[in-house]
Formats: structure tokens, C-alpha cells, sequence
DNA sequence: ATAGGGTTAG
């Protein structure tokens, strides 16, 4: 699955404003008339003046002076006032400016293929490339650079093999940036090889390439490589790690996380005067939140001077996944005082805080609001936590509604298993066989999520105390050849992974304590009001269990995002996912970290690399 | 004159 965003990067924006691209309009009635008349000695001063201009009045004022100087049909000048409105950003403007030169240079053609990167719209990007030939201009390596940019941002690994191909031809594979975009656009297409191959190969290297080669690892879920990497930096090169670095390797220990690593790094970026880099902070917050520590997480946050819209997205969702929806929406109603405008993903967030906290009435006032106050177009992620939101309340049938009335294309499959997904895993929860006998066929004819599509659906037989069925499914699995990674679980103590897996008895020496602390937790709960759901466990024993993903069926627990536990016979283990740091789990941690220390040994944690969104505990006073 | 790296959901 790919890990990274590509929604971010619009890739499929072709709203290009302003009457759309190729409709050319005429220029000039908008350019003011200008008095001064530039001559060839005020040449010189024009371009100074373009050269760091952002402001398209400015610009425009600039264009007209050129018009009337006569020198608009020169190349250079021409290159860049075109830079001055790739610049503000006004691609129309720009394409027009170079729809008009009579002879563009491979500047010319650079700049505009840079500029539509900028704005979003890659894929122009790399047809300006592609028609570059007929016009019988030559790449330089800015220009390969570009265009392997722009493959990065759609993560089209065989466009950027094809440009790779030109660039190895060419010689230009000595180029260190060129190499850097490569490492990146590898990176950023899953293709940790080639990514690495391409490191590898550098005759010489710069804190920019060791930082998107650390980040190709982070952003793969290949955490431990990346801390690998970043040791063999220290080790080699002479220069400090700067932000970007540390923010790329902080991202690698939330992954993980490690909090041993995170607070490591933490170190570093106070040592080198990087802590009150928004973006740093915003990940320490990040990775303190997914090692477990939400305390430490806003503290980071707290510490970041004017937090844009991203660190109050990644805040409210910490604080939602720790159970604290009240700082959530806190947070929320904070930046929107300050006149911070939430984006698409800060929508997601709320949405995310809504059905973790259970409040699904005001997730979906929210999602009125946020249509007709914010203008906010609706895309299948927003709805896809409008399904998990109700799904987990039990409201099954609306849940079941919406996932019909959602089209998706072929090209979202990735992104429509997460909805359909979302949809199975709540018919398991509130045993809504049929819903989930549907949502799994969506799965399995999408290709998507098969393995698990397969166990949710047959454990969901087993909550609705079908076990024919649910044996039957199992079988079906073997005779298809569908196996499935065994779940796990773990646990950081004292800088030590513990790793549980579900129903391996030997690996709980002290089920019985493990058991009667869950089934209390289970009694507080329930005094708490947490209703519904059956509170006992239910498996399926079969011999192939150990392999299947943990069950748990303290539907309330999971119905609240409260964390799994999880399975006895066998007599399982403690989950800590999504759990509520701030309650009764204190004193679960004591009683695991009492017998982990004890009693077990440390696996290889090396092997649980793609667990990106590790939701391992610990807390200091362990 | 034009090129490369970082944070947020699931």
C-alpha cells in the first residue's frame, strides 16, 4: 500500500483556474501603461528588480515596462519576468508570457516546468518535458532534476525510470542533485532498491542526499533503516544533522514507535538549536504522541510560537487517538479564534476526534458545517471517517448507506478498501453479518486487503455464533492459498520491545493476572457507562489462530477507540493500541512491564519494521 | 536566469 499522501500533491486537479489553461487571453488590456520607458542601461536595474519580486501588481507593471522597452522579444530579460509570475504562482500568466516568446530557452522551459510543480499540476510538468524534442530543445540536468520532481510528486515510478534512462544516457548521473531527485522520487514510489542503488553510487554527498535517503526508509515504514542511516551519518560525515534531517528522523522514531529513539533524538535537536522549528516541533509532538506520551506531546506542541494549520491537525488527532476528545476540539475551536483556516486534513481530524470519542451526532453537524460554512468539498477520506464514525457507534445501516452511495474508481481502490474496511471491521464489532459478508467481497474482488478481509469475516461469524461458517471461511482461505501475518503486539520497557502475538501462550507466563486486570478494566468501564457490546471474549479456536489478527471483541473498548485487549485461549496478552493513557492504564503497565522484565525474552523486533503508526506504550516511569 | 530534502488522517 502506498504509504505516502498523494491526494496532497493534487494530482488529479484539472480546475486550472481562470477560464482553464489553453483558453489564451489577451494579456494586455490588464497591464497598466507605464511612463518610464526602459532603456538598455535600465536593463540591469528591471531584472534586479524582478529578481526577488512576489508581488503580481508588481509583476504585471514589470511586463508592461518590458513590453514598451522593446526588449520583450529577448530571451533573458523575458526568463525572468516568466520566473516573477512562476513566482506569485500565476501559471496562466506564465504560459502565456512563454506561449509569446519567440525563442524560449531551456530556462525558459525549466522555469515553467518548475512552476506548475509548484502549483500543484505535475503532470504539465512532464508534458512540457515530453514536448520539449519536437521543439528541439535539450535538457540540462535542472531540467532532469525537474522532471524527476515531478515524477516524485505523482510517485510515478515508470515515468521516472524513463527520465533515469535519459539520465544515465546522458551522463548526467554524476549530477548530486540530480541524484538527490532521484533518491527522492524512489523514495517516494516505495522503490527503497533503486533509491538505495542510486545512493550508493554517489561519487560525493550532501546533507540533502543522506536526509531524502533517511526519509526514503522513514516514509516506507522502514524505521529502524532510517536510524541505521543516520548513525552511519554521524559517524562519516563531519557536518551536524539540520532540521530537515531531524525531522525526517524523528518521523522515523514515531513510526517505529520507540520512544528510547525519540527522546535520543530530542537531544539532538535541542544540542543543535532546532527545537523551535515549527515543523520539528510539530513532529516531536507527533512522535511523542505515537510512543504513547501524550503529556510530552503537548508540551512540544505548546512549545511551537504561532502553530499553523498543520501542528493543531496533527494535535487534535493525537489528543482524539488518547481519548481526549474535549483538548481535540479545544484545540480546534483555538485555531479557528486565531483565524487559523482548517484545511481539508484538519476536517479528517475532527472527524477522526468525533468517532473515537464516540460523538457522532456532532461529527455530523460538523460535516454540515463544515460543507456550508467552510465550502468544503466532501472526498472518500471524509467519508470514509463518516463510516468508521458511525460503524462504531453500531449505526450500521447508515454506516452501510453511505458506503453504497459512494462511487469509486478503479484508481481508488487503495483509498475505497479504507472505506470498506472501516465498514467490516464495525459489522465484526456489532455482529452485522451480511454488511460484512458484502464489505469482504468488495475487498477480496478489489484485490485489497484479502488476508484480513478473509479472518474479519469469519471471526465475524464467530461473534454472531456461527462457527460452521467461521471454519468454513478458514478452510476457504487455505484452499485459495490466503495466509495472514500473525498479529502482534508490543510493548516498550526500559528501552526493550516486547512483542505479543495472539494466542502464544508461551509468551504470557502470567496469563492469569493479565486475564483478571482485563476483566476489572472491562467492570470500570462498564461503571463508567460504556454500554452494549458483549464484554466477554470470543475466539475461534482453531489450530491456525496463532497466525490470525487479534480478536477482541470488548466491543466498547474498540467501539471507543479504547484500546484492544485481547484474546485468551490462548490466554492472551495486553494491546495497547489507542489506549487511554490517562485512566486505568497506569496500572495495567505496571503489571506488564512486571512481567515482560521478568519473564520474557526479547524478540526481534527488527521484523516488525511495517507497523508505520506503532502504538507501543511507555511512559518514563517505567 | 532555471534544479534536490522536513511536519498532519486512515
Amino acid at each position: 500500500m502506498a504509504v505516502r499522501d498523494l491526494d496532497t500533491h493534487r494530482t488529479n486537479r484539472v480546475d486550472l483556474g481562470e477560464g482553464g489553461l489553453w483558453v489564451t487571453k489577451p494579456l494586455s488590456p490588464d497591464i497598466k501603461k507605464s511612463s518610464i520607458p526602459v532603456t538598455s542601461d535600465t536593463n540591469t536595474q528591471f531584472i534586479q528588480q524582478l529578481q526577488d519580486a512576489k508581488d503580481l501588481n508588481f509583476v504585471l507593471s514589470s511586463h508592461s515596462k518590458l513590453l514598451k522597452s522593446g526588449f520583450s522579444n529577448q530571451t533573458f530579460p523575458t526568463n525572468h519576468l516568466l520566473n516573477a509570475y512562476v513566482r506569485c504562482q500565476n501559471m496562466r500568466r506564465a504560459h502565456q508570457l512563454f506561449d509569446e516568446m519567440p525563442e524560449p530557452n531551456i530556462v525558459s522551459w525549466t522555469s515553467l516546468m518548475g512552476g506548475y510543480i509548484a502549483a500543484g499540476y505535475p503532470m504539465m510538468a512532464l508534458s512540457l518535458f515530453a514536448e520539449m524534442p519536437k521543439d528541439f530543445i535539450v535538457p540540462n540536468a535542472f531540467t532532469l532534476s525537474t522532471a524527476i520532481n515531478a515524477c516524485a510528486f505523482l510517485a510515478d515510478v515508470n515515468a521516472g525510470k524513463v527520465v533515469h534512462a535519459y539520465i544515465e544516457m546522458h551522463g548526467y548521473q554524476k549530477n548530486l542533485v540530480v541524484c538527490t531527485s532521484l533518491i527522492d522520487m524512489y523514495g517516494k514510489s516505495n522503490d527503497l532498491v533503486a533509491a538505495r542503488r542510486v545512493f550508493d553510487s554517489m561519487l560525493e554527498r550532501n546533507l540533502v542526499s543522506w536526509t531524502s535517503m533517511i526519509n526514503g526508509y522513514a516514509q516506507n515504514a522502514r524505521g529502524y533503516d532510517a536510524l541505521e542511516l543516520f548513525k552511519e551519518f554521524n559517524r562519516i560525515q563531519p557536518e551536524p544533522p539540520n532540521k530537515f534531517m531531524l525531522a525526517c528522523v524523528v518521523n522515523a522514531c514515531a513510526s517505529l514507535g520507540r520512544l528510547v529513539y525519540g527522546r535520543a533524538t530530542h537531544a539532538v535537536i535541542v544540542k543543535g538549536g532546532h527545537e523551535s522549528n515549527e515543523v520539528v516541533a510539530c513532529g516531536l509532538a507527533d512522535m511523542y504522541a505515537k510512543c504513547g506520551c501524550i503529556e510530552f506531546s503537548l508540551k512540544a506542541f505548546r512549545s511551537i510560537r504561532n502553530p499553523s494549520v498543520v501542528p493543531y491537525t496533527s494535535m487534535i488527532v493525537s489528543a482524539a487517538k488518547h481519548g481526549l476528545g474535549e483538548v481535540s476540539f479545544d484545540l480546534f475551536e483555538e485555531m479557528i479564534c486565531k483565524g487559523i483556516r482548517p484545511n481539508h486534513v484538519t476536517f479528517l481530524g475532527i472527524l477522526y476526534a468525533c468517532s473515537h470519542c464516540g460523538l457522532v451526532d456532532k461529527g455530523l453537524d460538523l460535516l454540515t458545517w463544515m460543507q456550508t460554512r467552510h465550502g468544503v468539498v466532501l472526498d472518500l477520506k471524509h467519508h470514509t471517517c463518516v463510516v468508521d464514525m458511525l460503524g462504531r457507534r453500531g449505526r450500521l445501516d447508515e454506516a452501510y448507506r453511505l458506503a453504497k452511495s459512494i462511487v469509486i474508481q478503479k484508481c481508488h481502490e487503495i483509498e475505497g478498501a479504507l472505506l470498506w474496511g472501516a465498514l467490516l471491521s464495525a459489522s465484526r464489532l456489532h455482529g452485522r453479518l451480511e454488511i460484512a459478508a458484502e464489505a469482504s467481497k468488495w475487498l477480496v474482488e478489489a484485490g485489497q486487503q484479502v488476508d484480513s478481509a478473509y479472518v474479519t469475516l469469519s471471526n465475524t461469524c464467530a461473534v454472531a455464533g456461527n462457527w460452521d461458517d467461521s471454519q468454513r471461511i478458514r478452510s476457504q482461505m487455505k484452499h485459495v492459498g490466503v495466509s495472514k501475518e500473525p498479529g502482534c503486539s508490543w510493548v516498550e520497557v526500559k528501552g526493550s520491545v516486547y512483542v505479543f502475538y495472539a494466542r502464544d501462550v508461551s509468551s504470557c507466563p502470567r496469563s492469569d493476572e493479565v486475564l483478571s486486570l482485563l476483566k476489572d478494566l472491562g467492570e470500570r468501564m462498564k461503571e463508567r457507562g460504556y454500554v452494549g457490546g458483549s464484554s466477554g471474549s470470543v475466539f475461534v479456536d482453531v489450530e491456525d489462530e496463532a497466525k490470525e489478527e487479534m480478536v477482541s471483541l470488548h466491543s466498547e473498548r474498540l467501539a471507543l477507540g479504547f484500546g484492544l485487549l485481547s484474546i485468551p485461549r490462548g490466554e492472551t496478552i495486553i494491546i495497547m493500541k489507542n489506549l487511554r493513557m490517562c485512566r486505568d492504564c497506569h496500572e495495567a503497565f505496571k503489571l506488564i512491564s512486571s512481567i515482560v522484565e521478568r519473564d520474557f525474552v526479547v524478540r526481534d523486533v527488527n521484523r516488525f519494521h511495517h507497523f508505520r503508526n506503532g502504538s507501543c506504550t511507555c511512559r518514563d516511569y517505567w
